[in-house]
Parts: C-alpha cells; structure tokens; sequence
DNA sequence: CACCTTACCTGATGGC
DNA sequence: TGCCATCAGGTAAGGT
C-alpha cells in the first residue's frame, strides 16, 4: 500500500516524465475512480483536454499537478489531483502496452522524445480517485507541498490536510501544541491526516517502536522532547523508505513506470507478531512483537520497548 | 464541537 | 470443490 515514501517516488517519476506536457486524450473505463467530482466524468475530461501539466506537487499522499487555464495563460487556478489509497498506481506507459486488469484512467500526452505518451491510473480496490478541483492559498503561506516551484496554494479538497514530516515548512511547535490540546491516543493522532499527514498504519507503528512509544499514550501528556522523538522517528522511517526507493508490502504498488518498488524486509514491528524485537534481542531479551486490534486495525508493539501507559487512551 | 465508528471496495486466504 | 467469513486500510461521512 502506498505512503508518503512511495508517492513521492510517484511524484518524481510524473514530475521527470509528465511535467510540461500538455494533454491531447482522456479515457475512462471505469467512472468509479473519479472521486470527488460534482460535475462528472464529461466535466473531468473536458476540464483537462488541452491543458498543460505545469508542475507536480505533494503533500503527504495527496498529489496534485497544476494545470494551465488556457494555451496563453501560465497562472495556475486548476489542479489535476490523485491519491493512490490503498492500491493506486500510476504508470507513464506506452499507448501498445496492453490494458491492465484494473485500468481506471487514461490521459495521453503531447509526444516527447524518450518518453512515453500515455498515463494511466490503476486501481483494484478504488479507494484512490482522480479529479480536477480549484487550487485555493494555504493556511500559512508557504508552498503547497513538495514539488520544484509550487505556488503556495493548495487543491481545496486538501486544504484541511497538514503537512508532512518530510516537508520543509513542517512545523513542530504548531504539531506540539495540537497534539496537546487533544484528548486522544498517539497513534490516532499520527494516523489523522489534519494533524501531520503522510502516516499510515505501517509507518505509525515503525515510527512508534523506533521513538518507544506507545500507541494509547494519551496526547496530551506528552512534553516537548516526546513530540521532537515521536516526529523525528516517523521522518527517519520515511527518508530512509525513500532512500530505499520507497517500501512495498505486496505486488500492487509499483512506481511510476512500471518497476516494482524496493520490498522492505527492513520493518522492525510492522505484521512481526510473534517475532522477536530485534532491539530486545540485542540486549539478551527475548521478547517478541505482540499484535493488538485497534481502530479495526492491527497494532504492532514491543511489550517492553512501548509499554501499554496506566492512562492509556484508545 | 471533538471524538469515535462505520462504509466504501476487491482479492487473497482460511475453515468447513 | 465451493461457499462463506475475514482481513487489508485511507478517507470522509455519520453518529454520539
């Protein structure tokens, strides 16, 4: 499933390929991945047919590119946006290459020399979607995300979306003080996408074990170091998953153009129920991960590392 | 209003 | 072999 790592591996791989093209086509077989678009599918199509992709920006697993209005204008106000959900790929592939089983978008391109002309947005499960929406000013300013040259704006139906621990305007004292003011557990707060965005289940849990943390510490107890530590640990775990090239659990998730991402064998507590904490080991410990269900989803702990606090908070 | 639960989806997997 | 239940999980809508 991809998170912030391997949508930013996407956001590269459109932003090499795509960036500066303009669209000429616009197929949809399957109208369920338009997501998000009042207007429907005619409107979708007709709102990006001869316009230009002027840029590629990201913030957490959202992903939007800047469209120009018209042929004579630069500015832009509309944003093509995407968002893989669970099993979304994106893929700038050749017009030949045979339909993929769960194809749910076509856009075809201006031609350019090494590079092919088609992207298409694969979906098994729909939770991702496309659509064409306003670009509105951001909160606080600064650019929208991550992507060379962004304006600071944001497609509005990201507006609520914070940024992401990897974006540069990232801003801890603002996350401390959220955080404090809540009256929930840690890991619901990291998986909220308002607070700080771009962590999923399977980050939440590596970031929680590398900061020793655990996922029902209630937010606001937490001090300042504790927040620099639960922040720092989730930016470590995601900038060393994009160095790998982006971490991958199963066989949906492949980048850009087709090649299958970096699996990571790397997890320290993510689906290791039963397995040893390889931190305790090194200590002579023999404790394994333990698996809790939470939010309907697995949690994934050490019991010794993260242990369960007496005002645990779900 | 803040917080929490549920629905949306499909394919893989396991039990009987 | 087939059938049903369960699981996976990001997001937004609905409920308390």
């Amino acid at each position: 499933m991809p998170e912030l790592p391997e949508v930013e591996v996407v956001r590269r791989g459109l932003e090499r390929w795509i960036a500066g093209r303009s669209i000429t086509g616009v197929s949809v077989p399957d109208p369920r991945s338009i997501r998000r678009h009042g207007l429907g599918v005619e409107d979708f199509t007709g709102n990006l047919i001869g316009t230009t992709v002027l840029d590629v920006v990201r913030r957490g697993k959202f992903l939007w590119m800047p469209l120009s209005d018209a042929p004579s204008t630069r500015e832009p106000h509309t944003a093509l946006v995407a968002h893989l959900g669970m099993s979304g790929q994106l893929l700038v592939e050749s017009p030949e290459q045979p339909y993929e089983k769960h194809l749910k978008v076509r856009l075809t391109f201006t031609p350019r020399e090494d590079a092919p002309e088609e992207l298409r947005f694969i979906d098994q499960r729909i939770f991702g979607g496309l659509f064409v929406t306003s670009l509105v000013p951001t909160d606080d300013g600064g650019p929208g995300g991550c992507g060379l040259g962004n304006q600071p704006t944001i497609p509005a139906e990201a507006a609520h979306i914070g940024r992401d621990p990897l974006d540069p305007h990232f801003d801890v004292d603002a996350l401390h003080r959220r955080l404090r003011a809540r009256k929930t557990g840690l890991k619901r707060a990291l998986l909220d996408q308002g607070v700080v965005s771009g962590i999923g289940n399977i980050y939440a849990d590596e970031s929680l074990w590398a900061a020793k943390m655990h996922y029902a510490r209630p937010t606001d107890t937490l001090r300042r170091p504790d927040t620099e530590r639960i922040i720092d640990a989730a930016r470590d775990v995601m900038a060393r998953a994009l160095e790998a090239g982006g971490t991958s659990f199963d066989s949906l998730y492949v980048n850009v153009n087709g090649a299958s991402g970096y699996f990571s064998r790397s997890l320290n507590a993510y689906g290791r129920e039963g397995e040893p904490c390889l931190r305790c080991a090194q200590l002579g410990l023999s404790t394994k991960i333990r698996r809790d269900t939470f939010m309907n989803r697995s949690s994934y702990s050490c019991p010794v590392c993260q242990p369960k606090p007496r005002n645990a908070r779900l």
